[in-house]
DNA sequence: TATTGGATGAACT
DNA sequence: GTTCATCCAATAA
């Protein structure tokens, strides 16, 4: 065990990783919620920004285990990761989509920062649970077991389903797309 | 140096 | 279903 959060060891292999964080609760700044959808990368694999190797926007990626990777995608969202592996790697998983914590205080702050109301459509969304959640680059690269995040182990048991991940191009064949079985807040249906 | 293509989301038809 | 806002790393030249 190099890093245990939440009851999970953040130096397995991502895939392995992304199924025991279903279900599991992220704060960041006291803000966020359960975690119904995630993704596995790998620098193996040619979707994974670390496929190519160290550059200046994916360096996190090949640091230690257990912190953040924070990335820009299409010019104006932010998506969470989370390190996976030994330092030098490449390996995490992005944060696709989370159920929404009833704390009223903070359903409140997540609502003013996205613009909305609806409870659906909050966190279901790599792109809007960041903004949600207020995640930026300034959040990138920070140990996940300190402020302003906080993990905390799952409360009962989840039903894992696996798929194909969303929105890539390259080794579309993985199955390294996890979600909650039946959860109203994910960013796009299961399929198998 | 120029072009291209996204680990997206919102607003359209 | 399609379009588009808008940034930047990778690739081509």
């Amino acid at each position: 065990m190099v890093m245990d959060l939440a009851g999970i060891d953040f130096s397995a292999p991502a895939p392995q990783v992304a199924q025991q964080l279903i279900g599991v609760k992220l704060l960041v700044g006291g803000v966020g919620g359960r975690i119904v959808e995630v993704e596995a990368y790998d620098a193996s694999e040619p979707a994974s920004h670390c496929y190519i190797g160290l550059t200046e926007r994916n360096f996190s990626m090949f640091g230690p285990p257990g912190r953040s990777y924070v990335y820009r995608s299409h010019g104006l969202h932010w998506c969470l990761n989370f390190v996976c592996r030994e330092v030098g790697h490449g390996a995490g998983v992005l944060i696709r989509a989370l159920e929404p914590l009833s704390d009223p205080a903070a359903l409140a702050l997540m609502r003013e920062r996205r613009g909305l109301d609806e409870l659906r459509l909050l966190c279901s969304g790599p792109g809007r649970l960041a903004q949600a959640l207020g995640v930026t680059r300034a959040q990138n690269n920070l140990p996940l077991d300190a402020p302003p995040f906080l993990l905390l182990p799952r409360e009962r048991d989840v039903a894992v389903l696996a798929g194909p991940r969303i929105g890539i191009s390259k080794a579309v064949e993985l199955p390294w797309r996890f979600v909650e079985g039946g959860s109203r807040f994910l960013s796009k249906p299961h399929r198998a």
